[in-house]
RNA sequence: GUCCCAGUAGCUCAGCAGGAUAGAGCGACAGCCUCCUAAGCUGUAGGUCGUGAGUUCGAAUCUCGCCUGGGACGCCA
């Protein structure tokens, strides 16, 4: 709205530029005494062949509004004041009366985008490293959402490959069938870790492991039973973990329910002419996209997970004729995704031009990757009891009459997890420290929350319900309402650029100058100013929350 | 060796579809609770934006080289 009017007012003064040229050149001052909107001439002065400058005074001589306090040329910029006592009071308005939907658009216009995320090992346990996906996936899907897409969530479980033909025989070999009932997700870590501890020592395990994965594919009832006992215990386990996070899936088709559908893709291949042997093996060749070829089956005749994503993307555009695909993986994982959606062109599948991998940083713990086979690891259940432990102590300490303690405290600790992750951008890799994730001061989750809730508080002791905003001249105010009223145009910017990270940032700053705010104006007194006050303390509340929901938070009224 | 990602204050990071005086948080130091939740607020100190070129009226932002760290590179996922 406020682009629009400077751009409208514009107009006139440039007849050689378009009304939408003319808004995207507007931009946002970074210093107060420039405005709250500024029009840089440098582009016009190309065309005009006259000093910028020359022109802002030009531009800006003829220009006034009733909407606007001054407009003034400073060197090479129109600077635009608006007058908050005009436009303020529909703004606020807006959003009290959006609610929750403020900021909710259509541009999706109800397309689907298939969400590959999450997608743990099984018979693994469930690593910091699994927790970006999750959570990074989680918020784009709600991002996604409230930009109008149909987003479906699925977790590609990691039930099937190599490594269970490894942990198989570690488990014939040395497991404890009682001990492994007992405590599953950590008595198969241990076989494992072994497993590769020893293969080092031993070359020969690797074959041994590859020929019990062979035999699992091709269907030895005692390693199914195996397998399967070993998937059981590890979905409940991650179960766990998903109910902590409150985040659940629309589908749980992990890579093993492809097996029998791999044949196709393969004859697939072979009928375009696209399958190679080298080496026993099977390729597709990818020399003329000077990418490293992509391994479809191996000398044993097994198959690879390149096979899989391959069958699987197929399927899933069965199942939902998405519009897109996307894939929450880690970075590391980039040159695979290249490959398969290369090989996917060649093959000529419609969706090939759907494909997005959505890459992120991984967790680094001394500077390095994380390994689960070497047992270096860290368990996000653990961290997040911890985080939860410490906020109920925090709790207790400065609220200790809170009815739903344990609610509370648990969704302030995983508050803290959630945001520490998404607060920063997606390709950063994260030094894991424990310290740093559980800090509830500065620029983290439970600021946030602790924000909403003094605000929530307020409304609750005034015991309003219904909200009349007016405009009461205040500079943080004034600040704070143009920042609440770009939440709309960062729900935008946080799905094209699919980051969660720009409503995370941009939530921050409305916490900060709300609580600036806050420490200047007394909101609950006797004066006529509380009423709308009041109303803009409320719309603070629905922007967080909303905000807050994007990223998967939740935001209680108390803490 | 080839490719990808990153390098901004002591630490962790914003800013990067080029624009005015490079911003936060933490830590340090100095303040603010007889007052709406101090998980808060205010102030001070702290920067050759890795480095060298180039493009441009203008570069932290774009291009190229180099340095440093991380990651990946046919039978793991």
């Amino acid at each position: 709205m406020l682009h629009s009017l400077c751009s409208t007012l514009l107009q006139s003064g440039i007849p050689e530029l378009g009304l939408k040229e003319i808004e995207q050149l507007l931009e946002k001052p970074k210093h107060k005494d420039h405005g709250d909107i500024s029009f840089p001439c440098f582009a016009l002065a190309k065309h005009r062949k006259t000093s910028p400058q020359q022109i802002a005074k030009e531009l800006s001589q003829n220009l006034s509004g009733p909407l606007f306090q001054k407009i003034e040329a400073v060197g090479p910029y129109v600077n635009f004041f608006f007058d908050p006592a005009a436009v303020a009071k529909e703004m606020v308005n807006d959003i009290l009366a959006k609610n929750s939907s403020f900021g909710t658009n259509r541009n999706g216009a109800g397309a689907k985008i298939v969400v590959d995320m999450s997608s743990p090992n099984i018979a693994k346990p469930f690593s910091m490293g699994h927790l970006r996906s999750t959570v990074i996936g989680n918020s784009l899907c709600l991002i996604g959402e409230k930009n109008g897409y149909k987003m479906i969530k699925i977790n590609y479980v990691g039930d099937w490959g190599t490594q269970f033909g490894k942990l198989i025989y570690a488990y014939l070999q040395w497991g404890d069938p009682e001990k492994v009932a007992q405590n599953p997700i950590q008595e198969l870590f241990t076989l494992y870790v072994k497993f590769h501890a020893e293969a080092e020592q031993n070359p020969a395990l690797e074959e041994e492991g590859r020929k019990a994965f062979q035999q699992l594919e091709s269907g030895n009832e005692e390693y199914m039973q195996i397998w399967k006992s070993f998937k059981e215990a590890s979905l409940l386990a991650f179960q766990k973990v998903y109910d902590l996070l409150g985040i659940s899936f629309d589908s749980w088709k992990g890579e093993s329910s492809y097996n029998d559908k791999m044949e196709a893709t393969i004859s697939l291949l072979e009928e375009k002419g696209l399958l190679i042997e080298s080496d026993g093996a099977s390729i597709v060749s990818l020399e003329d996209e000077s990418l490293p070829p992509c391994l479809i089956k191996k000398r044993d005749g097994a198959t690879l997970y390149a096979t899989r994503d391959l069958t699987a993307v197929y399927d899933r555009f069965h199942d939902y004729q998405f519009s897109r695909a996307f894939y929450v993986v880690g970075h590391e994982q980039s040159i695979h995704f290249k490959q398969v959606f290369s090989v996917l062109k060649k093959l000529e599948a419609p969706f090939s031009d759907s494909l997005e991998h959505i890459p992120f940083g991984l967790y680094l713990k001394d500077g390095q990757k994380m390994s689960t086979r070497k047992g270096r690891v860290i368990l996000l259940e653990e961290v997040l009891e911890e985080s939860i432990a410490k906020a109920r102590e925090n709790i207790k300490a400065r609220n200790p009459d809170l009815p739903n303690l344990q609610e509370v405290a648990k969704e302030v600790g995983v508050g803290a997890i959630l945001f520490h992750d998404l607060k920063q951008d997606r390709m950063n890799s994260i030094e894991f420290d424990v310290d740093e994730m559980l800090t509830f001061e500065g620029e983290t989750g439970p600021y946030l929350q602790y924000t909403h809730a003094r605000a929530q508080s307020l409304l609750r002791k005034s015991g309003e319900t219904s909200f009349h905003f007016t405009y009461e001249s205040h500079q943080k105010s004034w600040e704070l309402i143009k920042e609440l009223y770009s939440f709309p145009n960062q729900v935008e910017q946080a799905f094209n650029r699919r980051s969660p990270a720009i409503i995370a940032q941009y939530l921050l700053k409305v916490a900060k100058l709300f609580n600036q705010y806050y420490s200047q104006v007394k909101i609950l007194s006797d004066s006529e100013q509380q009423e709308s006050r009041l109303a803009l303390v409320k719309a603070v509340t629905v922007i967080l929350k909303e905000g807050m929901r994007l990223l998967g938070m939740k935001a209680p009224d108390q803490m």
